[in-house]
RNA sequence: GUGGGUGUAGUUCAGUUGGCUAGAGCGCCAGGUUGUGGCCCUGGAGGUCGUGGGUUCGAGCCCCACUACCCACCCCA
């Protein structure tokens, strides 16, 4: 237990840390790009604004919540999603009564107590956005390109784009009651997961793997849409065209949060059958009332960072190489171990990465090392180049060498040959 | 929550129908030029065989329980 990280949980380590944060400023560039703000939101929430926000029959709220007591009796609860604690923030801050749209980014870690597989941790990360005050469908189109362009820059291929609409309140009522009505005769078939889901949220019953099948004949939301529901989807669609975007019209796409409504969407890995989901998002136009805000409109996603960085692996997109090391000083000796913490200073100072040893190895021990450590240059210091104020350093890539002296002018000379050729 | 699979050095794995001091590759450390990496050679360190119980003269191997990890379902990122 002492030295095991807790179930769900990964150390992220140096060798890969680097690709985390390529993909972070991509993100916040693109998003910058499109005039999103970022926003960073506390990691743990009062409890009752997930339930509230996220909503009572949610699997989320049911059993995957991280929520216990704080000494001072509140229940509090690690947010297991991102578009909650935003919409608090509105409201909280009054961002509501600015100027809208109100448009934000974010990177964040969740928590839902769930049993981990591929693709699924019990802490993960996620990018997502939110855009708030504004019901065109033009503006689920941005939301939808945003994470579009950004997936396409990664060089990730293979994945889909499916859309759905949920419709809003009142349209899926006359749904609802459509759906019971033709499942209703069918209701001692079906699974027992499906006669809860029957009661609950006879949408969910479509999902289902295992009768899914056998209700191909169902109706479909998109034939209950109401006027106003029917003509956001259409022009969304009308708008995504405009962009160039590729789509599928998925009618199964429910999304397991309550707060959804019109838009639903996902970007999906066509391999991958399962943990496909890399994207998901939608509308949520009665949200921020909901938390206790004014009606305003709002649209957003969620981005699962391991599930990119698997993607990214599987379909073999390119990652910048992180930095390497310019400069490993070797020192022999004591005195050559002072000229040496000096030039390796000396180098840092002026914005040069050096290091050195500090384990008194041997010369081919430290050669070794500087190989492992992948550094550009090497120089040895001991009594000899003390003695001539000059030094050898040894280009690793070829195994040519420069004499440089051991003052101001050596250091000048190295930074000018890291200049020349900055990833050697 | 349900189901399946797997736990042997740092790591990837061998380990025969139970039988002497549990092995290999890679990695790590040292040496092969008393001061120069990659290749090669030699040597070395490193294992409560996941944990606890049971069967047996004897268990890494068989049985039970627990636990961890992996995978799938549900659901989702």
């Amino acid at each position: 237990m002492l030295t095991k990280a807790p179930r769900g949980t990964k150390d992220i380590l140096p060798q890969d840390v680097y690709k985390w944060k390529y993909v972070e400023e991509l993100f916040a560039e693109i998003c910058g790009r499109f005039n999103y703000k970022e926003i960073r939101t506390p990691t743990f929430e009062h409890t009752e604004l997930f339930a509230r926000g996220v909503g009572e029959t949610t699997d989320i709220v049911n059993k995957e919540m991280y929520t216990f007591e704080d000494k001072g009796g509140r229940s509090i609860t690690l947010k297991p999603e991102g578009t909650a604690p935003v919409v608090r923030a509105l409201i909280e801050n009054n961002i509501y009564a600015q100027q809208q749209p109100s448009k934000f980014f974010y990177a964040i870690p969740a928590f839902r107590y769930e049993k981990p597989q591929a693709g699924r941790q019990r802490e993960f990360h996620q990018f997502g956005i939110e855009a708030f005050g504004s019901g065109d469908p033009a503006m689920d189109a941005e939301v939808i390109a945003l994470a579009v362009s950004f997936l396409d820059e990664l060089g990730i291929t293979g994945l889909k784009l499916h859309i759905n609409s949920v419709g809003c309140p009142e349209c899926r009522q006359t749904y609802n009651k459509a759906l019971r009505e033709y499942l209703e005769p069918k209701l001692p078939y079906l699974c027992s997961d499906c006669k809860v889901r029957f009661e609950k949220n006879p949408m969910r019953v479509l999902d289902c793997k295992v009768d899914g099948s056998k209700l191909s004949d169902a109706p479909i939301m998109l034939d209950y849409l109401c006027g106003g529901c029917r003509s956001h989807f259409e022009r969304l669609q009308e708008y995504l065209k405009v962009l160039d975007i590729d789509y599928e019209i998925d009618p199964k796409i429910v999304r397991g949060l309550d707060y959804y409504t019109k838009t639903a969407f996902e970007i999906i890995s066509i391999n991958e059958n399962s943990q496909g989901t890399v994207c998901g998002g939608g509308r949520y136009d009665g949200l921020v009332k909901e938390c206790g805000g004014p009606d305003m409109p709002g649209i957003g996603f969620g981005l699962g960072i391991e599930r990119l960085l698997n993607l990214m692996e599987a379909y073999d997109a390119k990652i910048p190489d992180p930095p390497k090391l310019d400069v490993y000083i070797a020192p022999v000796g004591e005195d050559g171990k002072k000229a040496a913490l000096s030039m390796l200073y000396a180098l840092r100072d002026i914005g040069i990465s050096a290091e050195c040893d500090y384990l008194g190895r041997s010369i081919k021990a430290q050669m070794k090392y500087a190989d492992k450590l992948d550094a550009k240059y090497v120089i040895v210091i001991g009594d000899d180049e003390i003695r001539n104020n000059m030094a050898e350093a040894k280009k690793m890539s070829d195994g040519s060498t420069v004499s440089v002296t051991l003052d101001k002018s050596g250091i000048k000379s190295i930074e000018d040959m890291l200049g020349g050729s900055p990833n050697d």
